[in-house]
Parts: C-alpha cells; structure tokens; sequence
RNA sequence: GCGCCGGUAGCUCAAUUGGCAGAGCAUUUGACUCUUAAUCAACAGGUUCCGGGUUCAAGUCCCGGCCGGCGCACCA
C-alpha cells in the first residue's frame, strides 16, 4: 500500500469546534480545511458513513457522501485506527454534531493492528505497559495522565527559570555512585577499561558548579537506583535537584511549598484536589514538624536523638523492627518515625531536623550539633521531598563519608564512598548552600491522581519476555 | 528475593461439581441517504500463557516454569 510521504494539514479538531460552535443544524460554513487524525469509529450507511476522527487535540466527525466523496467506496471500508488526511467543508449535520464533510482524502497510515475493544478499551497491564501507544488510544485516562506530567514538568522548569535558577546538567557516568544511599546499576567503558555507575544522584556534581560560582541551578534529569519495583518505585525515575547559594533550609523549605502548589494550580487550576478518593490539599503553607516531636506524639513518650540508645532499641523490638549493631540513636529515631508516622501523614507536611547519623551530607543544626538542618516533605503517606543546609566544612565532610566507610565496611552495601574529588571542591570554598531534591514522578502520581508510578511514566520498567 | 491473586479469540469478558470452549466489539461479506459504542443479517476467528502429571475425560485438579497485579523486603 503506498501512501503520502506528507499532508497539508492545516486545522485541528478542538480549534474547529469551538470556531464553528455557533454553526446550526444543518448549517454549512463555506470554510474548507484539510484535517488529519485517526479513524476512532465507523459509521457506514449505504451512501453516507460517518466517522470520528482524533487528532492530538480531539474528535471531529467526518461526514462521507457517496455523491460528494472521492473513492466513497473505500472510504466506507477505512479501519478503525488507520490515520487519514481529508479535505472538505466544516459543516453540522442535521442531528448536530459539527463534521468535516469530506470531498477528498487519502489514507496516511494503515493500522494492523486494533486499539482494542472500542468502548472497554485495553485494561491488561502487561498490554499497555509494554504497548503504550496502543493503551495511549484506547485510554482516554492514559492520555491525560501522561499530559499532565508534561504540564508538570514545563511548569517546574518556568518557575525554576522565574526564580533566577539556571538549568544544568551533569554527569549520568560516575566513576563514584553518591549523593544518595542507594545500590547503583554498573557498567562498563571500553575505550576507558574502567567500571562506571549510572548515578544514584547528582547533587554532588550540582554543588561543584555552586563552589564554581554558579549561585542558583537545577537539574531535572534522570537517576537510577538498583532496588525493587513497586507502585511507588521505577529504576529510572526523574528528579528535581536544586541548590541556592545563600539560603538555609528554612528558605528552602519556603521555596518548595510555593513550588509544588503552584504546579499544582498551573496543571490543575486549584491546590484542592483527591487522590484517590480522598481529599487531598497542595495548599501552602505546611506545617513543619520536627522528626522527634512526631515520633514522641505518635510513642506517647517523649524520645530525641539523645534518648539512651537502649530505650531507643527497646522500642523498636516492639514494633518488630530489627535493629542492626551499626545503628546508633539517629538511625533508631529514624526507623521509629518510619515504623510509627511516615503512613500517617496525609496532606504535605515538612519533617525537619533529621538525625547526623542518617545525614551525611548536611549541615549541623546550628542549636544541636547530632541534629541537621534538614528537611523532607510527606504527602500521601510517602516522601516528596528532601532537603537541607549543605554540609560546607571539607574536614566534617570527610568525616561523615568515613562513618559512611565504616557502615559499609560493616555490611551497608547502601552506604557511600568517599569522593575525594568532592572533598577538594568543598576545599575551594562552598558558600552557605540549601539543597533541594523532589521526585517528579511521585509528584505526578498525585497530580494525575494516579495510584502507580508506572501509569506516569510512559515505558516503565518491565521484565523483558523470554521464551 | 518471598507471599497472595491472575493469564480463555485481535480487545473486553463468560464457561455450574472435572463432562461438546461461548458472547459482545474488531476483522470479512451483504443491506441501509443524518449516524453518535449506529442498526440488521451472515461467515470466519482457539497451542484456554508454556511444559509435565492425575483422570474414561482437564480452561477447571496437582507439580514446574514464564509474564503481570498487589503486599512484604529494599528504597525515593
């Protein structure tokens, strides 16, 4: 079958109903345009056949007259889903849909294969996930989510942009997998014979760039962790790191709650929405709360990162959380926020003040040196966000990837390296930094209203088919 | 990685206690000059995910494998 290498197209489906809204039934508008799209449904009645069309915009009816229309024989016979080209007038019919009366048309593409059943759509995962472009149009639900994470991520970039943040990027081949406690996926250089890592995070290459005198950037790219798949979890997924010169993590935090409400209203034109049947508000201020004092709240006993490690162990034990003979009170305090709080938090909330020992690369809290500057947002029971005052003492620096030596020394295949070359970078001077890191698919999950980080992201990772 | 659940026509789904594998849509053919998931008629469409086993008889029961969903673990 041979078709046209190009069509002049020159109007779309959602500009031509809201320009011919006023047409009456039956009314024909003079105006010829050339539309294109795919045949959705067929509608053959000896001498006349309608059909809906869906171009990336929406649907119009094409309006076939076997009197009027070139090859009306074949046009009668198009498949749903073959992608067509039509010339022909804006007209309403007589029961009023608005249509393109077709005089002339040319198929542009052949479909072989169905889009599924035309009012069930396709709803097999394994189907839309490893044919998205098929789930794309059968699932009207699929469209508007992936359409959303757009909008989400255009959003993001402008008021990045608006906020005087320049956008970066740095490197996805680490020779040293950091800035993150995640296992890493490894490969291989040939010319270089050397072993390189697909990168946990950027943040230490990002805050280079602040030492360099780049005062505000962000990146908005891929990472790439190698742990479990979950609805909450993909191998690649797509992060937001952001760092400013000058701020703590009070203005940080400031900045992330007027970010993320404000996506939400340029996606979704409000801060009040649901997700998952549920009310759900993106409306800033959030509450900030210290991690000890929901821990306590939730306990009905007062603990701190100072509670005797004894007690802090004790408590664990009862919640069935297996303590490990590495961890120390700030890794205990953290395991019991997660035991007893994390599900709980419901709207965005900020948890700040988080253990040293589970912050490797944050600033001391200026009134308790076992206590960061650090932050992380929660909402719908899972974390958004995490942020902090970035560690800028190279001396201190170095002795926190120590610990973190020791911890995987110890077993902690999690725990980082020491990354000399970051240490050197901090030796030249990093000014007082706030750091920023969201994760883009969790925030569209709450945007799209979407219970699974793979219904956000177009081609999820699958296990591949074999025989 | 572990546990629970699932996989039947291209798609969406049925199939009673183990007893002839079915429907709608799509496809094919025919009818129809204002349809809207058009309607009507007819034809065709199957390795019941794969491989073993039990049985007179397996989509159904048993064992192993593959893929998916959810939960746990890991993590964001």
């Amino acid at each position: 079958m041979t078709t046209p290498n190009s069509f002049a197209h020159n109007a779309y489906s959602a500009a031509l109903q809201s320009a011919y809204a006023h047409l009456a039934d039956g009314e024909e508008s003079g105006a010829v345009v050339n539309v294109a799209g795919r045949v959705m449904l067929l509608r053959t009645q000896g001498k006349l056949a309608f059909a809906t069309m869906r171009d990336s915009t929406g649907e119009i009816q094409l309006f076939a007259l076997a009197a009027l229309t070139g090859e009306f024989e074949e046009f009668a016979k198009l498949h749903l889903g073959d992608w067509v080209g039509i010339t022909g007038e804006v007209v309403r019919t007589k029961r009023g849909e608005l249509s393109v009366k077709v005089a002339s048309w040319v198929r542009l593409a052949e479909a072989l294969h169905n889009f599924g059943d035309k009012w069930a759509g396709i709803s097999d995962f394994d189907l839309r996930y490893r044919h998205r472009e098929a789930d794309l149009w059968a699932n009207p639900v699929s469209r508007r989510s992936l359409s959303r994470r757009s909008e989400m991520l255009r959003s993001v970039r402008e008021r990045c942009w608006a906020a005087n943040f320049m956008e970066v990027e740095t490197p996805m081949l680490n020779a040293i997998p950091t800035g993150a406690a995640a296992r890493p996926f490894r490969t291989h250089h040939n010319a270089l014979d050397s072993e390189l890592f697909l990168r946990i995070a950027p943040e230490l290459w990002l805050k280079r760039l602040v030492v360099g005198g780049f005062e505000r950037v962000f990146e908005l790219g891929r990472v790439f962790r190698n742990e479990g798949l979950s609805p909450r979890h993909n191998p690649e997924f797509t992060m937001l790191e952001l760092y400013a010169a000058y701020w703590d993590y009070r203005d940080m935090m400031s900045f992330v709650e007027e970010l993320v409400s404000g996506v939400a209203i340029d996606v979704l034109g409000t801060t009040e929405t649901e997700y998952q049947g549920r009310a759900f508000s993106f409306a800033a201020p959030w509450p900030r709360r210290t991690m000890a004092s929901l821990v306590s709240e939730a306990l009905g006993e007062d603990v701190s990162v100072h509670t005797s490690l004894e007690h802090l162990t004790q408590l664990l034990t009862e919640r069935d959380v297996e303590v490990h003979p590495s961890w120390g009170p700030g890794r205990c305090l953290a395991e019991l926020f997660e035991a007893t709080c994390e599900q709980d938090l419901w709207d965005p909330v900020f948890v700040t003040e988080y253990p040293v020992e589970v912050s490797p690369l944050a600033r001391r809290h200026a009134e308790d040196p076992e206590l960061t500057e650090r932050f992380e947002s929660y909402a719908a029971g899972r974390e958004l966000s995490n942020g902090f005052s970035e560690l800028i003492d190279p001396v201190d620096q170095r002795s926190r990837f120590e610990q973190q030596a020791r911890l995987a020394a110890a077993g902690d295949d999690e725990a980082m390296q020491i990354d000399e070359d970051y240490i050197k970078a901090l030796e030249w001077g990093l000014p007082p930094t706030a750091g920023l890191g969201i994760g883009m698919d969790r925030l569209a999950m709450l945007i799209a209203d979407e219970p699974s980080i793979r219904e956000v992201i177009a081609f999820p990772t699958l296990k591949p088919l074999r025989d």
